[in-house]
DNA sequence: ACCTGAACACCGTTCAAGT
DNA sequence: ACCTGAACACCGTTCAAGT
């Protein structure tokens, strides 16, 4: 039967959980489809486009958070809960190449002018928000990874997560401080 | 004659420079030096290390520098002097094969104990300056780069540059800021 | 010790031709 | 409209063999 841009994401997305952003490659998700190679550009222009439409769907949901701490452990969540999530949605944030991230800013950008800040410093602080949670959530990812490939979690949950969590939120705070403390300096 | 580490990284750099970081490859490198690709690897473990090795070169002389804000400065300029810097040495971080950002983090996370913030949290919020250097930068950079391909810069310094060394200042002040709420909690 | 040559096992992308 | 087959122009890495 046909190939649908849903199924090529789909499959693409289960290939990242079971083996990583590195054997992502077009020919192998083209092979796991039955398709030729040059199918999947019938669907999409290049391979960046279809890592963003990936990032795009590890993201459902994050955007119709609200609050910028909300967004932030949401974004977070999401990013932790794929193979190299962390990594994949950077890129192509970095890229230009995800929607959901668009939406994502947009949203934060809101929540800081919530708070009282003018929309282009607002713009500014959410960008430096979703700088932190992306630098420090690929860090996060990188570390989890590769110690879960050695020793086979001692006693988890609380020990490596609940810190994990913790010094997340230790960062975050320091924005949220510094955005407060703007704001009160502009008004 | 011999082939030694360091002419090899010159060479990279160079390429880096002329061509950019998707030009970077360890064939094209070994033609520019006039030698077979396995050559390299006797002086570099994989291209990672390699990579690690420049992103060293590029980082010269910042982690000399002194305070969070003259640090991170340093860093940004470092960085935006060679083509894809930011991109290149974000990556090298993530990987850890950079021992140059890690003198960098060790340098800020002094710079901020002495704020008085105690040494377990000064490494997170060292961290979080990290990121946001790392990303703001990357960002900008991609920026740069795409409408320098493009028309060739109308009335350059004032309009483009300043109001990015402002943004990036903005940024830095919202931590700079909330450091100094969490060490006013602290104490 | 340092390097070559050649191979291994791949890539992303394009495009005439088929259905 | 959608896909195949085959090609193009590459990759990173390894390793026996040479000097």
């Amino acid at each position: 039967m046909q190939l649908h841009k849903c199924d090529v994401v789909e499959a693409a997305a289960n290939l990242l959980d079971e083996y990583g952003i590195a054997d992502l490659t077009m020919r192998r998700l083209a092979r796991e489809l039955n398709v030729s190679p040059g199918a999947l550009y019938w669907h999409f222009a290049n391979k960046q486009e279809l890592l963003g439409a990936i990032s795009d769907r590890i993201l459902d949901g994050v955007p119709s958070a609200r609050g910028v701490a909300d967004v932030c452990h949401r974004l977070r969540d999401a990013l932790l809960s794929h193979t190299d999530g962390a990594e994949l949605v950077s890129a192509s944030f970095a890229a230009g190449q995800s929607s959901a991230m668009k939406q994502i800013l947009a949203v934060l950008t809101e929540a800081v002018s919530e708070v009282g800040v003018d929309s282009a410093h607002a713009e500014l602080a959410a960008r430096t928000v979703v700088y932190y949670v992306l630098g420090f959530t690929v860090d996060e990812q990188s570390r989890l990874q590769w110690d879960a490939a050695g020793a086979e979690l001692p006693e988890w949950q609380s020990v490596l997560t609940d810190d994990a969590n913790a010094r997340f939120g230790f960062g975050l705070r320091l924005f949220v401080d510094g955005i407060n403390v703007s704001q009160a300096i502009f008004e």
